[in-house]
RNA sequence: GGCGCUGUAGCUCAGUUGGUUAGAGCGCCGCCCUGUCACGGCGGAGGUCACGGGUUCGAGCCCCGUCAGCGUCGCCA
């Protein structure tokens, strides 16, 4: 007899005898009859136990989460019963040997049900919330998608090769995850927060094309997005430029998209840095809908308003949001509204009601139909809509307005989520400005090559110079970025040195890496794209929980297992580690 | 670290202006039921209103603090 999962089963097996192994999803007990919903990762099947059989008696006694496994003849449900909600709804199994596998507590929350329970009851009991028909669907997604990543890479004679979980720390960039040694006291090792130079050591040693399903490690606050272990597709080409990089990850996407979801996706659009910034006001647009940000601030240049004047005047801007149907808000509305702008960072918003009688605003003074009018041209708004205005120093005001309209997105509906809609950000500047320090940092990491006939600008102006540096961008997420490395050692050094780090330092902490590049390193370049986030988007779902089997808390702990936990005084000992009483904390 | 939301039965939630005995659906227990699929019917059990303090004649509701989960800003080269 064969065993068959419980997705399996159609009207073509009737007759079959077949063995089922799983769970009880629900018990439906008519008393002269019985049905069970049989539940495994592939689907439901309808049980039927008859009074007939010697089973019957020990069925009706099966509860919610028992696992059985059970014996019968596949038969067509009569006519008029089948379900057509489920795959196997045309056919039943016919029960006649019962095993009952083991027994299940009733659980704390009900597997059977869509609704999600709290989500530290769901962490805590991860093994039930896994069960849940939608996990097992989500989990079985993350893997195909990992699959052809895997697939698609070793097709274009890529070879994966595993970098080490215990590496040396990296005083810059996120916090790191540090473990302890043993054998050296007061030294430890890092957890690779991306396994970036090995994987450019991995091109000096001449493998070529490299790639691996990485784990990463970065000791910051969580979010919705960002959880402090994940994973990513790490890639890295020799001899490869910019353009092709791009092309092998897009068509990687391509592939995944294809095979996985059975969607065709469209070639990525691109965009430049600074474009990005005045059309979305940020470097991840969320190109699901248009809404683009425009600039108004001349037609305001001899205004009165002392908001707008005082903004123009500092060097400042006025940037401009669509917000389609928004002239029906009422005013309460709109102060939420602007309440909402200020927790988003703004000073404040003026808004325009585009109604039938005339433009009606929060500045009404110094807001007439004659700027309504130009403004809406240029957002390309109609009557009906509003207009949302911030005025602020100029990045700080299209950020802001980039943030309101992704808000608007989300009130209009359109930021759906079986909508795919990646793009490119090229073009970034090589260096920024750090608020704390005034210094100029790399904007990404320091051993990004400057954009083609730009090195001469290290001398000259800086803060002009571009990177090759690109990120992938899906829905309004950053799905990650690559670039072009540096592989030129005495240009490497040259960085460094701009960056103000020492010889010392560059000894210290990047010397097994400069000298590296001292032996023959090829031109090199690569990307990494964080497949939790993949995963969350292909799925549907707006949190890295529903796609991670066992996720941490915001709080970074793990409820199930309850880590981290404190070590044993033999184990501080043998690590040379003391911990402080509670209240020398 | 800052700001915000949430915490009431096993679960999901309701609970009016501070007022007498805190409710619903699901789940659970018992009985009945041979075509259901969120089966149905009858009956029942189940509450430290997160925790600690305060205001009040009286607190699930108001105030302060703590804890937890989530969202968000900082942070994530």
């Amino acid at each position: 007899m064969k065993r068959r999962s419980c997705g399996a089963l159609r009207a073509s097996d009737d007759g079959a005898r077949a063995e089922l192994c799983g769970w009880v999803h629900r018990r439906r007990d008519h008393g002269g009859l019985i049905f069970i919903d049989l539940r495994d990762r592939d689907g439901i099947t309808q049980i039927v136990f008859d009074p007939q059989h010697t089973a019957f008696g020990d069925a009706e006694h099966l509860r919610n989460e028992d696992v059985l496994r059970v014996r019968g003849r596949v038969r067509k449900r009569p006519e008029g019963t089948e379900n057509a909600k489920l795959a196997t709804g045309a056919v039943e199994v016919a029960v006649d040997e019962l095993e009952i596998l083991n027994r299940s507590q009733v659980p704390p929350f009900q597997v059977n049900l869509d609704e999600n329970p709290e989500e530290s009851l769901r962490l805590e009991y991860r093994y039930l919330d896994l069960r849940r028909p939608r996990m097992q669907r989500n989990l079985t997604i993350r893997h195909r998608i990992i699959k052809a990543m895997r697939d698609f890479f070793d097709e274009h004679e890529f070879i994966e090769i595993e970098t080490p979980m215990l590496i040396k720390g990296t005083p810059e960039g996120a916090r790191d995850y540090l473990v302890p040694s043993r054998l050296y006291p007061g030294t430890f090792y890092a957890l690779p927060q991306s396994p970036q130079l090995l994987k450019q050591i991995c091109m000096i040693a001449g493998f070529g094309r490299y790639m691996q399903i990485a784990r990463c490690m970065r000791d910051e606050d969580l979010r919705s997005d960002r959880q402090p272990e994940f994973t990513q597709l790490d890639v890295e080409m020799s001899f490869s430029s910019q353009e092709e990089v791009l092309e092998v990850m897009e068509s990687c996407m391509h592939f995944v998209w294809k095979r996985v979801l059975g969607v065709e996706l469209a070639p990525f659009p691109r965009m430049g840095f600074a474009y990005a910034m005045e059309r979305y006001g940020t470097d991840k647009p969320d190109l699901r809908f248009g809404l683009e940000l425009a600039r108004v601030g001349d037609l305001f240049a001899s205004t009165e308003f002392a908001v707008f004047a005082s903004a123009l005047s500092g060097g400042g801007e006025v940037v401009a949001v669509r917000y389609p149907g928004g002239a029906a808000l009422s005013r309460r509305e709109f102060d939420a509204l602007v309440d909402e702008a200020k927790h988003l960072g703004a000073k404040g918003m003026v808004w325009v009601a585009l109604g039938s009688d005339g433009a009606k605003s929060s500045a009404q003074r110094f807001v007439g139909e004659e700027h309504a009018k130009s403004i809406a041209q240029r957002l390309g708004a109609e009557r009906g809509d509003a207009l949302l205005l911030f005025a602020d120093e100029r990045d700080a005001a299209f950020a802001v307005a980039g943030k309101m309209r992704s808000e608007v997105g989300r009130r209009c509906g359109l930021r759906r989520n079986d909508a795919f809609a990646f793009c490119w950000v090229t073009d970034f500047p090589y260096l920024e400005i750090d608020e704390e320090t005034g210094k100029p940092t790399p904007a990404h990491h320091p051993f990004t090559a400057p954009a083609e006939g730009e090195w001469d600008l290290i001398e000259r102006d800086p803060l002009r110079m571009r990177a090759q540096h690109y990120d992938m961008v899906l829905n309004g997420y950053e799905l990650g970025s690559g670039s072009i490395r540096i592989h030129k050692p005495e240009l490497q050094r040259r960085i460094f040195e701009m960056l103000g780090m020492s010889r010392e330092q560059v000894e210290e902490q990047f010397g097994f890496f400069v000298r590296a590049l001292d032996y023959g390193a090829p031109p090199h370049g690569g990307m990494a794209l964080g497949i939790d986030r993949i995963a969350m988007i292909a799925c549907g779902e707006e949190n890295l929980h529903e796609v991670i089997a066992f996720p941490k808390t915001q709080t970074a702990r793990d409820l199930m297992m309850d880590a981290p936990s404190p070590a044993s005084e033999k184990q501080l000992r043998e690590l040379h580690l003391s911990v402080p009483k509670k209240k020398e904390r």
